[in-house]
DNA sequence: CGAACTATTGATAATACTCAATTGCCGTGG
DNA sequence: CCACGGCAATTGAGTATTATCAATAGTTCG
């Protein structure tokens, strides 16, 4: 169990940064590394703060209303939006390298709210340097836009994946596009080996499913030989099905 | 029928476009006023041509790689993603004042298609002008993130309601956002009566439900008095449904 | 060892899809 | 003016999928 809060009190947030393996993720290099030094011309730097956060904990609500930009350095959250009947829809799974609100200098406020998945640290970003920093830095504007085209690709997606898939569909393209981001990051436990610190509960409320289906939907996907989900890793067993996909 | 093509060459391009009532659509009205004399300092124009294309007519594929910004000025479109199966998934209506691509000038290239859903006239901005000018302009870079968030939002609770939905919640909701998005343009043509020239079958390839699923939910929807569409009309009967939504 | 959570299983009910077949509406052309 | 074809909307019967609701194993952690 670890502590909510800030660990930046010792200093070693920054140490705990620098020495990050998420330094390469396309925001993080850009913004700390060619707004600092390399442009030189009138790049300030854009203030942070480390913090970490237990398992389960609240990250952010419709609520609180923050320009701050938040970096998941490590561990993995989800955004999720509350229903009134008391279910929650989950919207995305954010894992480390990810902004969790990719539009915060822009949105009044986002409605969803954000919940750490597992235990976390991340870095929060003032709002208003980074936009000033936008402004001056094509390069970090260039970034910022990537990953929100990134983020809206994969919303389309997931929001067409939803629409014409049957439970077993939905399960299997969720997995492979949380694969690929995993990729992308460089998070591989080794070839077509992924961690997967989902619940079943938790692949039901962002696939719209109940528990047991997806119980028994993971079974059989295992079962055919496609994907095998169990033990906290994904394990992609047969490429061939994975070109079952849209156009 | 009208003809596809560009319709500058008289002139009237520029002349429609002063003249659209669309022009206090937020993107619109700053990019063309507050870009041209307002700020004066260093700011040019953003070059711009006027098309048409007829009902059916294909606006852009994922092949077209284009850095150019459209914006529908007058008739409706759709972008959908093309699935292997020869069905396609409908990701979002697109109604006069929208951008056809909001991250055009991010984007290596989207990966869905844009068709025209009535005959359509847009205007096509050049990119490399308007991300000088977003740069030059923070009104702008702040008018074009909000455009960006209001999507997301928009996206986010599609695909919430795609998952946890039945069929009458996905048609209703739908409904709903489209009529809200048409409030915000001013396409009222009555208190709570709306333009809707969508057929059963594309409101099936929204919804991800088949045709005769539509034709008998939209019946239903009558019945209880929630919402009629029927004549290319969308009326909403009753307030109190309304608040059937996710918090 | 028990408590709490998570995964698994099975029976039943509700829901949505499939597949025609039918109707109504236009526009075309005889 | 009417017959015809094409298209969208509607209807119904039968089938398949998924939700619901328990109830039973496993697991983890104290």
């Amino acid at each position: 169990m670890i502590l909510d809060g800030s660990f930046d009190a010792p200093g070693n947030g920054e140490a705990q940064c620098l020495a990050c393996n998420m330094r390469q993720s396309s925001f993080c290099s850009t913004v700390f590394e060619e707004s600092s030094a390399d442009l030189g011309s009138g790049l300030q730097r854009i203030s942070r703060t480390f913090h970490q956060a237990a398992d389960g904990r609240t990250l952010s609500s419709p609520r609180m209303t923050s320009q701050e930009v938040l970096i998941l350095c490590a561990g993995w959250a989800f955004r999720y939006y509350q229903l009134a009947d008391g279910r929650r829809q989950i919207l995305s799974i954010l894992i480390p390298g990810d902004l969790v609100h990719p539009l915060a200098a822009f949105e009044r406020s986002p409605n969803y709210s954000v919940q750490a998945l597992t235990d976390v640290r991340y870095c929060r970003l003032d709002g208003v340097d980074l936009k000033r920093e936008l402004l001056a830095n094509p390069v970090l504007f260039d970034v910022l836009g990537r990953i929100g085209a990134d983020e809206a690709d994969d919303l389309l997606a997931m929001s067409a994946e939803l629409a014409w898939g049957n439970a077993e569909d939905r399960i299997f393209h969720f997995a492979l596009r949380l694969a690929s981001r995993l990729s992308a990051r460089g998070m591989v436990i080794e070839e077509n080996r992924y961690p997967f610190p989902l619940s079943n509960a938790i692949v039901a409320d962002i696939t719209g499913l109940t528990e047991a289906d997806v119980c028994q939907v993971v079974i059989n996907l295992r079962k055919k030989g496609a994907i095998d989900v169990s033990d906290g890793e994904l394990l992609i067993l047969n490429q061939a099905w994975v070109e079952t996909s849209l156009l």
